[in-house]
RNA sequence: GGGAGAUUUCCCGAGCGGCCAAAGGGGGCAGACUGUAAAUCUGUUGUCUACGACUUCGGUGGUUCGAAUCCACCAUCUCCCA
């Protein structure tokens, strides 16, 4: 027996928001939210997470529970949101997924194995020294004898994905390919429905995340990533609003700047998103919202 | 008014007689993706009837077998002396 849920994906700025709520209040659900950044509190502007008002009165899972100082991967994003729909489940109400980030969604939706054993630092470490003093080709060209069919698809610059392939067969004692190969044979416990969202009109699109850009500056952007200034953890550093106004901080560049900096990296960053909707997750039911 | 220098493909910026449609970076476009994923990485980027042809390096002429690269003049900009 499976479990139904119903996905809200699509690239930042098309309202999935908006549409989860509505389809929770339809459909007696709650939201779960699939988002590498909104975890994360104290950054709500940046994150674009929404408020009580935008929440309508549901629900929300995974928005703003864990500190800007700690870390936070696909693993652990995993094993709370299967703890979360399950108790969603169990409540008899409808998990909405909603989100952007990809890979959160395709590891959730597809339940993708991840090695029992906790990270194991240490041998990142080593293993990241290694690169450093060998070179990816090096890395590249002895995880070929052990592992071809992953080797032939890491590039030699993709030097974080080599040193990964390495870490996982290190602490799951499984290739890569064998691992995912695991991993497929291990079926979802759930049925689930994706509605994609998008605009027909990529000007339209680039247009509005302009104007959020701006918004969230109206809405004190600046100074949201003032009380964090590069103090953030490695992964919660990574959202986009923040880092792009350090520069202006520092002094390096104009506030402007940074701002056009911002808008120019939120475009890009939208760009990846519909790639790997359109190419990563399957059976998506794309919708235009303009 | 006199002197020095600049002008390169969407942008920045190399090139200083042939190996230049022109390095490199940015941007754009396309793509990859199982533990940092709002991250990371890759390809492509003058035009075409496309292993070849054609048009580009401020403008117009010139030197040369051959010029983005040398010369002359013109235009624009920067700087220095008045």
């Amino acid at each position: 027996m499976s479990i139904k849920i119903i996905g809200i994906v699509g690239c930042t700025g098309t309202g999935k928001t908006r549409l989860g709520v509505e389809f929770a209040k339809e459909m007696n659900g709650e939201v779960i939210s699939c988002d590498s950044m909104q975890v994360y509190e104290g950054m709500p502007i940046a994150t674009n997470q929404p408020d009580e008002e935008e929440r309508g009165g549901i629900p929300h899972h995974l928005i703003g529970f864990l500190s800007p100082w700690c870390q936070y991967s696909v693993a652990d994003f995993c094993a709370d949101a299967h703890r979360v729909i399950a108790d969603i489940h169990r409540r008899c109400k409808l998990p909405v997924i909603v989100g952007g980030t990809g890979l959160y969604y395709k590891a959730l939706t597809e339940n993708l194995q991840f090695a029992q054993s906790e990270k194991n630092a240490v041998s990142r470490e080593k293993l990241l020294r290694e690169v450093e003093k060998d070179g990816g080709a090096a890395m590249l060209k002895k995880l070929t004898v052990l592992d071809p069919l992953c080797a032939e698809r890491l590039k030699v610059g993709g030097r974080r994905r080599i040193v990964r392939a390495w870490e996982r067969y290190l602490t799951t004692g499984l290739t890569p390919t064998a691992h995912d190969e695991f991993s497929r044979s291990v079926p979802s416990p759930y049925s689930v429905r994706t509605i994609g969202l998008d605009y027909s009109d990529r000007e339209k699109l680039n247009a509005n995340l302009d104007a959020r850009v701006e918004e969230m500056i109206a809405r004190g952007l600046w100074e949201e990533a003032q009380s964090f200034f590069e103090q953030q953890s490695s992964t919660a550093r990574q959202a986009i609003g923040h880092k792009e106004l350090f520069p202006a901080m520092r002094g390096e560049i104009s506030k402007e700047e940074a701002i056009d900096n911002l808008k120019r990296a939120t475009r890009q960053y939208a760009k990846r998103q519909r790639t790997w909707f359109r190419r990563q997750v399957a059976e998506v039911e794309w919708r235009a919202v303009d």
